[in-house]
DNA sequence: AGCACGCCGACT
DNA sequence: GTCGGCGTGCTC
């Protein structure tokens, strides 16, 4: 009888905390069960067992305290979730206490008593399954619906990904917007679960919407748990508690979060839009990628893997090219529809002849009056929200910025309100200037806000929706605003990022990108990637059935190579391009990148940090440190930052460097000067 | 990350 | 006289 445990404790700390255990509760301890113990000054905390032993911590200074109550009669993470969750702490150099936290909806790490032993039973409230019963059909019968009818390019593909995965496990389906890759998928869904197997279908939150889920109901009915981030917490903890049951779902349709649940015998996972930068999680720690996740666990479960996109990201396409990954293209799109033709405006030169009308130049404002007058609709995309994204006096030249960080306010015309997209900070708009009192502040630039006003003063008669963060702030207004689009109610859908994904709608025929600048203008070694991609993604929500869409791209840039790639939708050439340049620069995928973020409330405190912070890591790694710079935004919430950037060759021992990484953070943060400083790493940023 | 302990300003 | 500001120290 083991007399210790030891357990994860929700705190960023490293390692694991040993409790004693309590003779009268060691037949219930298990690794996965869930404790009540007493830590640091809370009276209680709830931690999860990962092992039994008999060993006392060998610090002897450490004063082992007693668990209280183990809450689990049976465990509620499975050994195949420690371990990954261990796996997360040492690539993404967090602790695990952390990924625990981001694991485990917080309704089942807050003790919830007496809600697992009701085992089987676990109801998915307000799931896109509704009804309580779980009978599934026996072994061979066909609880699922009919399965769509594949065109002869979608049967090729589905039949070279089976031919690829004997040979891969991982194969990449390359296939252009609105090639039909989601019948693919539930082809392959459906023979895996006729295999027994459960499928994990991991998309970006954006793309998750009932239109995506209705049509798998219609197809899989209650053998499909949807695992959403606006679902509620309670929600969310049924179906964890459902998929440890005896009837767990079949197929989880889901969000980051959910490489998380616990799977007992995955078969297939599906990453569609692999390429979305949504499935990195930035903020809090663990800086996960779940398309990462993902690929370890699939490969931990013996899994098939199947990333789908348009767009791959350039890193998968090499692992591709390079025979890591099966490869399949799919060029056709389905029922024959051609790609958009797409038209490129040159800003610089409508500008220099003062022929822009505000954002608009008159051939979009021609295919806009086209298209209404067809009664067919159009998406603009403008990838900044609000009014105007500077606002400055036109005497002295002052610029309202935010009083904690190093950016301009955005103004948003209708709350009145300046705010800060950095921190949410907001104030009124000033109606004078506060340095020199004269009245004439003028706004630069173009926000959706000001898109959607000016678009509605120029068609006043057209019915036109926004869809960005600022009109989204529900779940219930997003689908609202896709359902009223799709369903014709709405002929012009001005946008961010948020229009350009995986969205598909019949009678879209044009598109109009208002300023391809933006993204082009990253100081970022992924902007040319970013660009492509974004670009040829909304480009591809034009032009559906019957009928060729148009695009209309407005750039500043128009010699650059990349729009003429995105015109020719050259991913192939976008493609060879670029790495080439990442080649020579030595970026992904021929290094791998890690970055040490530094932060600090003051800016001599940070800067001192991160030049010791440089120094001990060259005398480690030499020139592979850059930096340490300061990022474009360089103060965040009154917090100064600064960031060190490693670029490690794939051949290079990249755990034992991660180790060092985390012993240098410990020994510096010990240091008085830097105790209250923050130093963090994001490993594989994008 | 919390949370408590501890030492300095404007209020009933 | 005290309520409370957040610096800093610790967590099996």
């Amino acid at each position: 009888m083991a007399a210790f445990v030891d357990v994860i404790i929700p705190v960023p700390l490293q390692g694991l905390f040993t409790y004693a255990l309590p003779v009268g509760l060691q037949k219930q301890a298990q690794a996965g069960c869930r404790v009540v113990v007493p830590f640091g000054n809370k009276r209680s905390t709830t931690g999860i067992i990962v092992r039994l032993h008999d060993n006392p911590p060998t610090d002897p200074t450490v004063n082992v305290k007693d668990i209280m109550e183990i809450v689990d009669e049976e465990p509620c993470i499975l050994p195949s979730q420690l371990s990954l969750w261990q796996w997360i702490a040492d690539y993404y150099v967090c602790s695990i206490g952390e990924v625990f936290k981001a694991a485990v909806p917080a309704k089942l790490r807050k003790q919830a008593k007496a809600s697992i032993p009701d085992k089987g039973k676990g109801n998915a409230k307000g799931q896109a399954s509704s009804q309580n019963s779980y009978t599934l059909p026996l072994e061979g019968e066909q609880g699922y619906g009919v399965l769509p009818e594949l065109s002869p390019a979608q049967s090729a593909a589905l039949a070279a990904i089976k031919e690829n995965w004997k040979a891969h496990p991982v194969c990449l389906l390359h296939g252009v917007t609105s090639s039909g890759k989601t019948e693919v998928y539930i082809h392959l869904i459906a023979e895996a679960i006729a295999q027994g197997k459960q499928v994990l279908y991991l998309l970006p939150e954006i793309v998750l919407t009932s239109q995506l889920t209705d049509r798998l109901q219609a197809v899989f009915g209650d053998r499909l748990g949807v695992y959403h981030s606006k679902f509620t917490d309670v929600q969310r903890s049924h179906v964890w508690q459902r998929q440890l049951s005896d009837k767990p779902f079949d197929i989880i349709v889901g969000v980051r979060s959910s490489v998380f649940l616990p799977f007992q015998r995955l078969g297939l996972v599906i990453v569609d839009e692999e390429h979305e930068v949504n499935f990195k999680q930035q903020e809090p720690a663990p800086r996960y990628n779940a398309r990462n996740v993902a690929l370890i666990m699939a490969s931990r479960f013996k899994a098939l893997t199947l990333l789908g996109t348009a767009t791959p990201s350039f890193e998968s396409y090499y692992l591709a090219r390079t025979g890591k990954y099966g490869l399949v293209e799919l060029n056709e799109r389905y029922g024959q529809v051609q790609l958009p033709r797409i038209e490129i405006v040159d800003v610089k030169e409508l500008r220099r002849k003062r022929l822009m009308n505000g954002a608009f130049s008159q051939r979009l404002i021609e295919e806009i009056r086209l298209a209404l007058d067809t009664h067919q609709q159009v998406i603009l995309f403008q990838n900044r929200r609000g009014y105007a994204p500077q606002v400055q006096c036109h005497v002295c030249g002052w610029v309202p910025t935010c009083p904690r960080c190093d950016v301009p306010m955005t103004m948003h015309a209708r709350s009145g309100m300046m705010t800060c997209h950095y921190c949410g900070y907001t104030v009124p708009v000033p109606n004078q200037c506060p340095a020199c009192e004269n009245k004439d502040l003028r706004q630069h630039g173009f926000g959706t806000e000001r898109v959607e006003e000016d678009i509605r003063k120029l068609f006043p008669e057209a019915r036109i929706a926004r869809m960005d963060l600022d009109t989204t702030t529900t779940r219930q207004a997003y689908e609202q605003i896709i359902h009223d689009f799709a369903n014709g109610e709405t002929d012009i859908l001005v946008g961010t990022q948020m229009v350009t994904k995986g969205l598909d709608f019949e009678n879209v025929s044009v598109v109009g990108i208002l300023s391809a600048d933006t993204m082009l203008n990253q100081p970022d070694f992924r902007a040319y990637e970013r660009s492509f991609q974004m670009m040829a993604q909304v480009a591809g929500r034009a032009g559906r059935r019957a009928r060729q869409g148009t695009v209309i791209l407005q750039t500043m840039n128009k010699e650059l190579p990349l729009i003429a790639q995105v015109v020719a939708n050259d991913y192939g050439a976008a493609y060879h391009d670029q790495m080439l340049e990442r080649r020579q620069f030595a970026y992904p995928p021929f290094t791998r990148l890690v970055v040490v973020y530094v932060k600090h409330r003051q800016l001599s405190t940070v800067e001192a940090l991160a030049r010791e912070v440089t120094v001990s890591l060259r005398q480690l790694l030499g020139t592979r440190v850059l930096g340490p710079d300061e990022p474009p935004v360089g103060r965040v919430h009154n917090l100064y930052i600064r960031r060190i950037m490693l670029k490690l060759e794939n051949r290079l021992p990249i755990s034992s460097i991660k180790e060092q990484l985390s012993n240098l953070r410990n020994q510096l943060l010990a240091q008085k000067p830097y105790a209250s400083a923050t130093i963090f790493f994001d490993v594989d940023p994008l």
